[in-house]
DNA sequence: AGTAGCATGTAATTCGTTACATGATTTC
DNA sequence: GAAATCATGTAACGAATTACATGCTACT
């Protein structure tokens, strides 16, 4: 996975591996994670498969190894992104890929998030079946917690569920957020 | 972190390794992924620690391992459950934890959903801030998706917020999920 | 002069997956 | 009698973290 996110970062423009990491924190940070420990071994791994390449710049006595795609490299990208549901099960990697898909057409990514959509429905369905279940029994309070996981679950999937709905038609995604007052008002 | 999962099932009643892994997906699936080829091993090293211990059981030709957990097991649970800010920067390792927290005293478990609150809530003003940046800019089409995941997070956030102001009072969670028509309305 | 940030890499280790390998029991 | 599910384990492998190790540059 790493792997192709360095590469759709590498899309944009070239980088060095330092920045390719702070690209990865600012982007997708909150979904996925790179240490330098993984990025500067795959960058060699990349280089060897001919995916990538790099060029030596020096700023004074300062050696930099800027990296950037190559043909092959674009096109193992451009697979990885038109294909596979493979990794697809896991929202975080979903989303993580979704970040590219200004680089899709349209209708793909819009087909690519309804087939994601369809996928988040069945698992709330199965989810609030699972809810119904125990909303039926008693002693709830000494099981406050594990149903808690249960909910937090459905909510989680409610949300992909709205961003893939307002996602699939490129429409405004401020309306997905509540404003502050409205989060407190709920709740407290 | 599985170690302790397992750990935290086998508190309620002994079981094998297959069941150990159906209860972790039916209750923490969601958010955390357990395979045979993880337990196993686990169970292994879990007995050698002396934490948990197995008996074996036959039914008819048929012989299973009953893994319980020993009295040095709950204490290496209880230390887990309730110190360390360490696992608390994910948000799937903190749910996984807090599907636990049964077992902890009230104030205890308000404690630890009050503290990773307050850090929910300095990582979404950090992303409003950022969202407020882009906001303000150009090109917006051609930047959808990348802006999206940040959205996404956003949402993400708010979800844990809530779900963290009504979990610590043990308040009721159907207030959290919203109503099938009221997902579609707001949406589309 | 010192700190923060830029910049690159290796090595050991941990963690977990996947595939392999086997076989019993239950249900249809 | 076939398929699904129960049940246990190993071995090879892969992905990524952490700690280690180094040194420059810019700012204050």
């Amino acid at each position: 996975m790493l792997e192709y996110i360095i590469l759709g970062v590498l899309t944009e423009k070239p980088y060095t591996g330092y920045d390719i990491r702070k690209c990865v924190e600012e982007g997708i940070g909150m979904f996925y994670k790179a240490s330098w420990g993984s990025i500067y071994p795959l960058l060699g791994r990349l280089s060897e498969q001919g995916r990538a390449a790099c060029r030596e710049e020096c700023q004074g006595s300062r050696k930099k190894k800027v990296y950037y795609i190559t043909p092959e490299g674009r096109e193992a990208f451009a697979r990885w992104l038109e294909g596979g549901e493979e990794t697809e099960d896991s929202m975080e990697a979903f989303i993580a890929k979704s970040f590219f898909f200004d680089q899709l057409p349209d209708e793909l990514a819009e087909h690519k998030i309804q087939e994601y959509e369809k996928k988040a429905e069945a698992y709330l369905e199965r989810l609030m079946e699972k809810k119904m279940e125990f909303d039926g029994l008693v002693h709830k309070d000494s099981w406050y917690y594990k149903l808690s996981t249960l909910y937090f679950g459905i909510c989680k999937l409610q949300s992909m569920i709205a961003w893939c709905r307002a996602a699939k038609e490129k429409a405004d995604l401020n309306q997905l957020i509540l404003p502050l007052e409205e989060l407190g008002c709920k709740i407290l």
